[in-house]
DNA sequence: CATGTCGATTTGTCTTGACATATGCTTGAC
DNA sequence: GTCAAGCATATGTCAAGACAAATCGACATG
């Protein structure tokens, strides 16, 4: 109980309350800290690392916000019940199948920039007509069919080359080019396959299919990129925590 | 532009970082703060209204968690861009339903306590076998049935009745209880439709069927609530709102 | 003209200190 | 024995100040 935490690092660029964050979640992990079980009060932890009690509060926050902890007042905070669960963060199909160890790839269907189609400008916040990089993509998780993406972008992105879409995620090559996205907002659904897809999705006629509109906004506030994607429902479903504060 | 704020309440319970994240997320509902604008630094703000900077600080990130600012050090606060936002939060179907003025209706299908089978017991963290509430019910929308909600309680909200189900959501009669709900994972899927839910949901054979798992768990981590529910996807999808901290 | 350096600006991180308030247990009165 | 008051405990809210680090524009230098 008492080396539940190794020492900070304070010359590391990491903040302190991140690093505590995440001694704290791999205690949970390891079963050092078993669902159910009460953490030490604030003043406490903050005292035994040397830390100010606003730092730990952030620290145990993060993880709350996360789904992992729950806070009550007058009583503690908690290690929430339940199976283990990975959190929702930004990413993307490529990010989360990569982490899986999975290894995606892509094909890349369509590749051209177009006058912004009305729908599109609306959503990406430019005007009608501007110039947008549009894509489609079909994903394969282990050779499997997995979904169609499609994607528009506005300037300054409609450089991106096919052949990089081809070898990396969107998201991986917006973040290698700077771009810091922060907020992404979408609607998921559920609709039956067209033929052509399919025939791409190697599904048969009717196959029920999971639906995905995303805008994604950098820390700018500008839109970054908007996407129509589909799933397929045998192979693939969103996982979400939500937290009420 | 000076003219933004209200005056505070300081006898007010709500607490002050609220007030204001209320009166900066009004101004930019009604334009005075309109997408990409940027606000005063930190410091002036703080200054106008008479508080410390943390407490500015958490009104700012409040918004920003919602995703309607974004931050940039060394730049400033920014309002994004983009439609109108309804923020996700951790709400039933009977509370989204009766936000939009649409009025809900219920039929209780089934209502029984049973010996919780394994899945259910795993999902709640309770004993194999020990009783639970299992309800199965009808949701309609404007006279249409919607969804069907199929759900498991454990011990102690095994009392629900039925008919306090058929009047009320169960996360309206779970926060009348006392009970405060934290945490909630959802899985989204879709599949197709069985025939006894084409029957009860009036679709045609096969039809995309949008599915949602979710397990609650209050403010001592204990779980409330699991639950298997279907959507018709014809008529319903979620929205989800990620920000990247 | 290109490049890099410097400085002003703004958010990010961290500390110390104080008081408020919800919770649950203990104690005491009836 | 039951119920209420009170107390200890823990989180919630708020303040004032300090330094760090990223950004961007202006200016100087090659």
């Amino acid at each position: 109980m008492d080396d539940l935490f190794d020492d900070l690092d304070r010359s590391s660029p990491v903040p302190l309350y991140f690093q505590v964050a995440r001694q704290i979640e791999q205690a949970i992990e390891v079963g050092k800290l078993p669902p159910g079980s009460r953490l030490d009060n604030e003043i406490h932890l903050a005292d035994r690392l040397g830390l100010s009690r606003p730092t730990m509060r952030r620290a145990i926050q993060q993880l709350v916000d996360k789904g992992l902890l729950v806070r009550k007042r007058g009583v503690g905070t908690q290690v929430v019940h339940g199976q283990v669960t990975r959190p929702v963060e930004l990413t993307s199909l490529h990010d989360d199948l990569a982490a899986k160890g999975q290894q995606p790839t892509t094909k890349v269907l369509v590749h051209e920039v177009v006058p912004a189609p009305g729908e599109v400008a609306a959503s990406l916040t430019v005007p009608e007509g501007s110039p947008v990089l549009h894509l489609r993509r079909l994903r394969f998780s282990a050779d499997e069919p997995l979904a169609v993406l499609e994607n528009w972008l506005p300037e300054p992105f409609t450089d991106l080359t096919a052949s990089s879409l081809a070898e990396r995620g969107l998201y991986q090559l917006l973040r290698s080019r700077g771009v810091g996205m922060r907020v992404a907002r979408q609607r998921i659904g559920a609709r039956r396959a067209t033929a052509e897809e399919c025939s791409l999705l190697d599904e048969t006629r009717g196959s029920p299919l999971l639906t995905m509109e995303r805008a994604t906004h950098d820390d700018s506030g500008r839109a970054v990129e908007w996407g129509r994607h589909v799933y397929r429902a045998s192979r693939y479903a969103f996982e979400v925590t939500l937290v009420d504060r």
